[in-house]
DNA sequence: ATGAAAGCGCTAACAG
DNA sequence: CTGTTAGCGCTTTCAT
């Protein structure tokens, strides 16, 4: 014997009534259009006979799934864990599912990810590394796909998004340093494609003026990328000139990892030789060697917002695109510490 | 205007054929019972307008979703991103989806999960992090949902799973602590619920035989749950016996990291005082202090193989349930040395 | 307030 | 080989 799983019409059927009038009670929306008391019965035969509602036959008819799709381009980067699980509890709590749509190593185009979408009638999209010019903001734009961002955001600032207070946060690390005695400060940037290594190199290079410290070119470089070697490569280049600086700023946790690299490289330690600042506080920095100062950024609750963001457009797409930032705070562990008197940091 | 997808009805006119015709050439199992030339010329059609099957209706009538669900207990545990990643890129190769659904803090109890799997026709199911015994396998089971373990499995060996080989990995740490010289050695265990604490319990014991080394039951405890603070506790219970061992032999890399936390409290030293082995080779535990020396877990491929072994499945869900074992290497790192000669271990 | 009927896009049985 | 027909389960006009 095949078990059948309940369908509207088994409910209607049982309750006597017609199947569209079980839809109408079944839909929050409509229910009101349905006696009261007829609408607790078939509610009440409904459960007896655990009716669920069959997304695919709905959303075939209505144009909905009650999927969103979440965009990442690499979950194997400590940061996008917690703002995944973030979003997918809430939007979960919401009667929605998630589908995980890894745009990295992948060589899934990003158009195959829309095309995806589209296919699956995907109600909606949260991406989580948008780079400054992303084609696939447009794309959603034109094919009326409710996109929110999270974590970092496009030039163009008409799209919701929901990110981090990158000003703040180097504002904070930076006066960390200085109160510790530094003014000679390196700088180690991420990509200046995405809007967290633009914002954060253009808010250093203010923040230098505003407490008046000296700019040298030599002491800032921009890495290509998010990754451990990216910063050790960073690191060296800045080493080559050798000049003098007794911490480095970092716009990333992993670039910080990788300035420890070429610190140990070079025969110096950290922080004795030179302190370090992260930016992210992933997970397990505390146990580094030496535990990582750094800003803690609410990932979790990046993940939320976003995901509550995106439920919110996705029943009023018309709505304005609101940008939600949330604040950082400093996390002051053992990589930096006052500048030694006799410090000849490198070389 | 708006811009309407192509769906098979718009291919059929355009080619003047017969919507089924259409149907038929899209899909690989039925393009053969079509003529070559006209299979051609609708295919050629279909891509000219952008033609996608729409898999919500394509599921409405054939009860498949082309969506599979990974359920894990917590992405921020860094064992399960690789895993999920490996499944992730080898289902969407295959034209699948994947819904992430998290079992962990969310009180969405595991027969939600199945409903929720029902409601959606989702074809099939890898849970990353079974119990021994667990009632979600039965429930799949009844359900006739096709279900792959990963990572863990359960007592009943009669369903399909890709794990690690753990007696082969114990056995391995426990070589290299005897190689370096240790004869005292602890052992820190997981939940004995979940496979890998069961199997690496019961291998210690044994393997403890193997070599011809004492049994102190003193010093073997089973952590609670899969975590630094469970690791931590554990080791503070073993050092209440004030007993010597000069080694500790644990079951996970985050049960590990609780004991350097214990060690430091005691004001010991990892790996002077004690030497430390993981198990897992998780994500940046090369960076902790010290390094840690663990069994490395092809993570990615466990995915990978998973995904596999569950197409498979999907295909032909009659086939025999098969178990593959992946297996584990060592990777020496500064957790482990040799015990000194005038070791006092602890108090 | 409820029923009837049509149809979302696709596939599968049955004809021809 | 290809067309016809029916229907997956649900929602939504349009009647009544």
């Amino acid at each position: 014997m095949v078990k059948h799983r309940a369908n509207i019409k088994d409910v209607a059927s049982r309750a006597g009534v017609h199947p569209s009038t079980v839809s109408r009670v079944l839909n929050p929306a409509t229910r009101s259009m349905v006696s009261e008391d007829l609408a607790a019965e078939i509610t009440r035969i409904a459960n007896e006979l655990g009716y669920r509602r069959n997304p695919l036959a709905s959303g075939l008819r209505t144009q909905k799934s009650y999927t969103v799709a979440i965009v990442i381009p690499d979950l194997t980067n400590p940061v996008f864990p917690p703002i995944v699980r973030g979003v997918e509890h809430t939007l979960d709590a919401h009667g929605y599912n998630a589908i995980l749509a890894d745009s990295g190593s992948k060589q899934r185009s990003e158009k195959g990810i829309i095309e995806n979408m589209k296919a699956r009638q995907i109600d909606g999209l949260i991406l989580a590394a948008a780079r400054r010019k992303d084609p696939i903001v447009n794309d959603c734009i034109e094919e009326g796909i409710p996109l929110v961002l999270v974590n970092r955001t496009v030039d163009n600032h008409n799209v919701a998004a929901v990110i981090n207070d990158d000003e703040l946060g180097i504002e904070l690390a930076l006066k960390h340093l200085i109160e510790l005695g530094h003014r000679c400060i390196a700088y180690i940037g991420g990509p200046q494609n995405t809007s967290t290594g633009y914002t954060r190199y253009r808010t250093f290079l203010k923040m230098l003026k505003t407490f008046d410290l000296p700019v040298d070119r030599d002491l800032i470089v921009n890495a290509k990328a998010y990754t451990e070697p990216a910063g050790q490569a960073a690191l060296e280049h800045i080493m080559g000139y050798e000049k003098k600086f007794t911490a480095i700023l970092t716009a990333n946790d992993l670039l910080a990892l990788g300035c420890y690299d070429a610190i140990n490289e070079h025969g110096l330690n950290c922080p004795m030789d030179i302190s370090v600042t992260g930016f992210n506080d992933m997970p397990y920095v505390d146990r580094f060697n030496p535990p990582l100062t750094t800003l803690h950024i609410p990932l979790d609750e990046l993940g939320v917002q976003a995901a509550l963001l995106l439920l919110e457009r996705m029943q009023n797409p018309g709505a304005l695109a609101k940008q939600i930032r949330l604040a950082p705070h400093m996390v002051i562990r053992e990589s930096t510490t006052s500048p030694a008197e006799n410090t000849p940091p490198n070389k």
